[in-house]
RNA sequence: CGCGAGGUGGAGCAGUUCGGUAGCUCGCCGGGCUCAUAACCCGGAGGUCGCAGGUUCAAAUCCUGCCCUCGCAACCA
């Protein structure tokens, strides 16, 4: 008996352990984790998978030019990629390291079982080969000089015997299923490249290496290890209880995985064909998202380490950090960072049309009702009828995190933020008190209350430590983790007489650039 | 003929799938409000939607050609 799927599994790209994390690992990071808060409070089920890649060559060599063991130089640099998902508050279920023994001992099943289907064959290879691409290279394809095209530096001549996989087996079956199901890749463009590749004839693969030995040993061929590409995208499977348990079942397949465009063909091309191979069910949907550009340039090794995300947490925090880069580029295309727009995001977005809202209505409630939320005992009219336009807005748009349209979705939502500031102008509440009106003074505050608690919750998947900010503010009992859509988004639902404190202020102003 | 993405008011972008008032944020100008983080709200100026043709009653959106920019070209998110 096997259990169904019922989990939302979602993943990012295991890191290369010795990279030192920066802001394009962070964007897939925090796209991957507000979208499995977005499904929790949706009331999913998630699993949400991350972790390290950390076999292969290059790996070896940096722990030999520390004179450390390999194992023992994973371990130390580890705890970078965990501090980076402590900065920024990632929700991940469980971390995945390649040299995790249920992995390695999983990797072996599966490759076995290619083996034993008659999906490996052995085979020998001489030619160039780039130790740091762990690749090999035809002469043409090395630039003058004989360097490799990649690294620019000179490659080794290597004769070894190699295991390779059969993926010319599988063109066909994948053409078929990129036909089947267009949103197996995407954005649309990125199936395009990948099927086009596909149609252009696929090559058998090295699956296997024996000229070191940091790896996952092929069980059936001492002194190989495997190709450092199947070890690492079976992560997705092992870290997911593949080979035991019905937990695989309930998870797999892969709802999406996250990745970046640089290594789609990995994830298109060769992910599925292994996973026919092996008659594993193929993942539901790759989603490969743009680079981040900086300075109009492509983040490469020169001016990656130039960006630290701690650098920027520190100075906007946490939460705009992981705004900013979902609200101001789209989803799937490249994308400009620069500190400026950083700032005026900030500024505009969160400090002046967000946290001054926050601020003004609870400095209103404070002073006009002892800061408790009053019965809206007085009549609401057009200026309630459109904000709750404006509210509809915001719970259809969010609707547009499915599609990883984060872009969109925030816009939509911060219409609402927009649409109660516009609501507090027509209402005017000040002029209400004045006039003695105080059952459309009462109304007024209880509907903006009200609609901060709505934005408390559809912020929570963005910015987490903003909504509980806000939610402690309101002064509301129930746990904000535990709230579901859409019943936590509708209008009303706010308790008259909550306690309500206006506190320290949400998105202060900086005074620098 | 390698593959792909993109060229939209001063800046950065959305819209192009399924043609039909060109939209958003910032900036600028003017007004309002005064509860608020000099914040908020309203109005305005500013674009022949890269160029040239074509289809159509109608094109940023479809077709053809061209120009320019930028990525990729088997392992950098």
């Amino acid at each position: 008996m096997t259990a169904a799927k019922d989990t939302f599994y979602i993943t990012t790209p295991i890191y290369y352990a010795n990279d030192v994390p920066h802001i394009g690992h962070a964007y897939t990071t925090v796209a991957a984790d507000v979208l499995a808060r977005w499904r929790r409070l949706n009331g999913d089920r998630v699993f949400f998978l991350t972790g390290t890649d950390e076999h292969g060559q290059k790996v070896a060599q940096a722990a030999a030019d520390r004179g450390v063991d390999p194992q023992r130089h994973v371990d130390e640099i580890n705890p970078r990629w965990h501090d980076m998902n402590r900065l920024l508050r990632i929700s991940n279920d469980d971390f995945i390291r390649t040299t995790d023994p249920r992995h390695t001992k999983r990797v072996q099943e599966f490759m076995q079982r290619l083996y034993d289907r008659g999906d490996l064959y052995t085979a020998t290879y001489t030619g160039p080969y780039c130790v740091r691409c762990e690749g090999y290279y035809t002469i043409e394809e090395l630039l003058d000089g004989g360097l490799c095209p990649i690294h620019r530096k000179p490659v080794e001549r290597l004769e070894q015997e190699n295991w390779f996989f059969r993926l010319s087996r599988y063109a066909d079956a994948l053409l078929d299923l990129y036909d089947r199901h267009p949103d197996f890749v995407r954005p649309a463009a990125r199936l395009n490249e990948v099927r086009s590749f596909v149609a252009a004839g696929l090559d058998d693969i090295s699956a296997s290496r024996s000229a070191f030995d940091w790896g996952v040993p092929v069980p059936w061929e001492p002194g190989h290890v495997f190709y450092v590409w199947f070890d690492a995208l079976l992560n997705y499977i092992t870290a997911s209880g593949y080979g035991d348990s019905d937990e695989f079942a309930r998870r797999w397949p892969a709802d999406v995985h996250l990745i970046g465009k640089d290594i789609l063909r990995f994830h298109a091309v060769y992910w599925p064909a292994m996973l026919m191979a092996a008659g594993v069910e193929v993942p539901r949907q790759i989603f490969a998202h743009g680079f981040l550009l900086v300075g109009g340039e492509k983040m490469g090794k020169s001016n990656a380490t130039g960006i630290a995300p701690a650098q920027l947490v520190e100075h906007f925090g946490r939460d705009c950090y992981r705004y900013y880069f979902l609200r101001e580029i789209s989803f799937g295309h490249d994308g400009t960072f620069s500190w400026e727009s950083m700032s005026d995001r900030y500024t505009a977005d969160l400090a002046n049309a967000l946290g001054n809202l926050v601020n003004r209505v609870l400095n209103m409630v404070g002073s006009y009702c002892d800061g408790v939320v009053p019965e809206p005992t007085g009549a609401t009219g057009e200026p309630e009828a459109r904000l709750f336009e404006d509210l509809a807005v915001a719970t259809d748009g969010l609707e547009a995190f499915d599609r990883l349209d984060f872009q969109r979705g925030l816009a939509d939502l911060w219409t609402f933020v927009s649409g109660v500031n516009r609501y507090v102008e027509a209402r005017a509440p000040w002029a209400q008190r004045k006039a003695g009106d105080s059952d459309g003074l009462h109304t007024t505050l209880y509907t903006c209350v009200d609609a901060l608690r709505i934005i408390a919750v559809l912020i929570l998947p963005v910015m987490p430590d903003a909504a509980e900010a806000l939610w402690a503010k309101l002064g509301i009992g129930d746990d904000l983790h535990g709230l579901r859509l859409p019943r936590a988004a509708t209008r009303g639902m706010l308790p008259v007489g909550a306690r309500t404190t206006r506190g320290d202020v949400l998105f202060p102003r900086l005074d620098d650039t």
